[in-house]
DNA sequence: TATAAAAACTGACAATTATCATATAATAAA
DNA sequence: TTTATTATATGATAATTGTCAGTTTTTATA
């Protein structure tokens, strides 16, 4: 099994603040998974105990609304940690998280790494950084599902699914969503995504293929998110 | 002024971690500050530089929207703290707090708190599972709104504010909201947040006077809330 | 107190969005 | 490949919600 310390995945993220020792011992008690497609990696009320490390791969991350629709909180891609909340307060997950894709999974028990949060400021300050930048970014998001229309959160969506994943050279979107996951991300039914995608793609502002996805008109949906 | 070691508030919240050379430090530079009712406590953009303690009133966090509209985050109270994420990330306010009704507030300057974080493992753990706590909300709150109608947000609004602001003897709701802040909480039109209470009334499931606002059948107002 | 301003309310209507039904296309399984 | 299953798409319709206009009530101010 690979090594934590020449990890590069490590480097995108708060576990770059450990220090040699620590990582050395972080790395002797990870375990790697590989995880297919559509495999639920934990659910809400599960113990996760621990700490997930994403070396390759998508996943999303939902809550189950009282209506039994699914809503898709965030997107994590390679380079993201995954569980740190139940890391600090070591409580049942509220959220499940399900491999959009294939992925390559680290796991780092709970045990190994908690002590740390209080030992190395560094780490401590780089999760508190890590949550003040996920609170600021939770904020905005609720702006905008309290007040724009599906259309606005659906042009949002595609802004920001480019900025996330990026593009291929004929820039088409290099993630791949199913219609349902497109309308549990900006929270409406399948058939109301399908239909603005349809309008999006005779308006010219974005192309379709399947699951691939083409924008080609960014200022024009830049607009519409705004409200233009 | 008043000192903080002193203070029964400070044991509300994550300042309760601090040691004794801590709070005698914090206390010696902190300021105190009357706040009116509509007064502006920061904006978004505003350099924050510090953390406010609330020793009395409530304020609204809001956030405005490319539409026009201004979202409103969370409420804070008495005991609750404001500012954390800019202690942490030192960036500009992205909120804006204004107050509800007369406060007392604290203001501790960030240079004198800041360095707590990493000496004081104790107060960045608390502060941490405030981050946390917080992110968590955000999530539930999120589903909610992109899920749930404008009646179903409503009536769990409602259970949201007796909860967290509680009821005089004659279950009359201890916050006090114009429906134009009711409707920025639940992020409708104001019309359609003065329609729906005014149906919960003629369903003699609350009862409005003014902004007295009493919770006659809770049970039927959960279910509501629910979906049912 | 009188007056002005703001907040709360109501109605009418338009726009948005959800739901249900059904058709077609794509994918997985036999 | 054939068949079954799932995903995508579209139409029709109903329900929800927003917008605009106008009225009444409350609150603030002269």
């Amino acid at each position: 099994m690979s090594k934590c310390e020449q990890c590069i995945v490590r480097q995108l993220n708060s576990l770059k603040s450990l220090t040699k020792d620590e990582l050395i011992r972080v790395s002797s008690c990870k375990t790697s998974r590989t995880i297919k497609k559509g495999e639920v990696i934990f659910d809400e009320g599960d113990h996760i105990n621990g700490l997930f490390c994403i070396s390759d791969g998508v996943c999303k991350v939902s809550k189950m609304s009282s209506n039994g629709r699914d809503q898709i909180i965030y997107l994590v891609k390679k380079g993201d940690i995954l569980g740190e909340r139940s890391l600090i307060n070591d409580e049942a997950a509220n959220l499940k998280a399900t491999a959009i894709n294939d992925m390559e999974v680290c796991f780092i028990p709970r045990e190994e790494i908690v002590s740390d949060l209080s030992k190395n400021p560094n780490f401590s300050m780089n999760i508190l950084k890590d949550l003040a930048d996920s609170l600021k970014k939770a904020d905005n998001v609720l702006v905008d599902m309290a007040q724009k229309t599906v259309k606005q959160r659906l042009a949002e969506m595609l802004i920001n699914l480019d900025t996330k994943f990026g593009h291929d050279t004929d820039n088409v979107l290099n993630i791949h969503l199913s219609r349902e996951d497109i309308a549990n991300i900006i929270g409406t039914a399948t058939e109301s995504a399908i239909r603005l995608l349809s309008e999006f793609k005779k308006e010219k502002i974005i192309s379709l293929k399947g699951k691939n996805i083409t924008i080609i008109n960014t200022p024009k949906l830049k607009k519409i998110a705004q409200g233009f």
